[in-house]
DNA sequence: CTTTTAAAAAGTGCATGCACTTTTATGGTT
DNA sequence: AACCATAAAAGTGCATGCACTTTTTAAAAG
């Protein structure tokens, strides 16, 4: 948990963003489960600094959803019902479904390539820990590509908040077993996307996510 | 522009939120518009409160949407493009459509039949002003409810924030003639909830949700 | 009269203080 | 050991101070 703030001065970056960064972080990979609780006080001690910017941070992530605070008590990280991850999942059903049926008509065919370069290269190769990493890294790019090429600034925000907001299970929740298959379902969107067809697209995605959610919700009997 | 503070003595509820509400009423009532700065510092002094619950309140809105800030400048009213607003109603359109497609199944018949009462009410009554007023708390009771009854916390949460999302556009772009129209799409998907047909019920939404959308991007060309 | 510029005013970001609330530690009682 | 009362420690909500940045003002220059 040695994380620590990075202080350049003259920085043009506020106080109360990286430690809102730094806190995300701690949240999604893990390192602060459900629970936990998180003083301001103690929090600024930590970090060295004052209580105002971890303050702002704090409440930030109030907002995203990741802490709950009642008044005058420390703010808790958030703990998932296996009918909130349910309900994320179909959220993200509608709303990357929603993506991909946008983005079969619009998106641009060197991105597309660079996508099933990259599905592509993880099929070929030998499954250990640094694959895993790279699987994380591609699987959000994939999703964001697809979310950002749909031509809607609004549908990207929102796609990116419910992904970030189940993202603290992918650690305990994820079997080797399941990304053959997660990389199989990437292959018939980006056919779909080539196809130009929206409403394939569409369809492709929503198994994709589907899956995910089948495999997530089981792991998770609250 | 004179909303003052309640300030009770002993008060369960934080200033920064009871702020933060002031606020949101300003802008959602159209007090407060597209383009006008909101100085912590300034409001502070106008409040008769320090910075600090301000700051909160402000923040809150920032993250909610309804401002922008830069670092070391005052916050600024958003400006939604027209763009903005058709993305905006796009994601109703899939939210609000799976709410009442999760609801025909789930809601009561007790909310049913006052949604009911409350749309025949308005149908038979004379439309000066204060129905537009009964108009709008109707319209969003309807909305609400049907998010609620959908069964699924986050998708009713969703809802609510697209809904606010463009909620400060509603004075000047309703007009008289589509009033009917919306009530006569309000019964439409009454009747699919009556029914207890999803598939029907989503679609009557959707096409609720579409004809505002029409209407508003219309009177909305940046 | 418009443009430039420099000083004054006001603003934000972060630190800190204080009153009041919650949490933790402590010691006696059963 | 488990339970309660209570004092100490730590925490939050809001107020305020200060350094530095932006905005406004007003005077000087063209």
């Amino acid at each position: 948990m040695s994380t620590t703030l990075q202080i350049d001065e003259n920085d043009q970056v506020r106080l109360s963003d990286k430690i809102h960064q730094l806190l995300l972080e701690r949240i999604l990979s893990g390192a602060m489960q459900a629970g936990d609780i998180v003083a301001e006080k103690k929090l600024a001690l930590e970090l060295g600094v004052s209580r105002s910017p971890v303050h702002d941070a704090l409440r930030d992530l109030i907002k995203d959803g990741f802490l709950q605070q009642a008044k005058n008590r420390r703010p808790v990280v958030c703990r998932l019902s296996s009918a909130d991850v349910f309900d994320i999942f179909e959220i993200r059903i509608l709303l990357e479904g929603e993506a991909s049926y946008k983005a079969a008509t619009r998106m641009d065919r060197v991105t597309l390539a660079e996508l099933r370069k990259g599905a592509n290269f993880l099929f070929e190769t030998e499954k250990d820990q640094a694959w895993l990493e790279h699987w994380a890294q591609y699987d959000d790019h994939f999703h964001l590509c697809i979310a950002k090429a749909s031509g809607s600034k609004r549908l990207m925000q929102d796609i990116i908040r419910h992904r970030l907001s189940h993202r603290a299970l992918n650690i305990q929740a994820e079997s080797p077993y399941s990304f053959s298959n997660s990389l199989q379902e990437h292959m018939a969107v980006l056919d779909a996307l080539d196809n130009r067809d929206p409403s394939q697209a569409r369809t492709a995605m929503q198994n994709h996510i589907r899956e995910s959610q089948a495999l997530f919700v089981n792991k998770f009997s609250d």
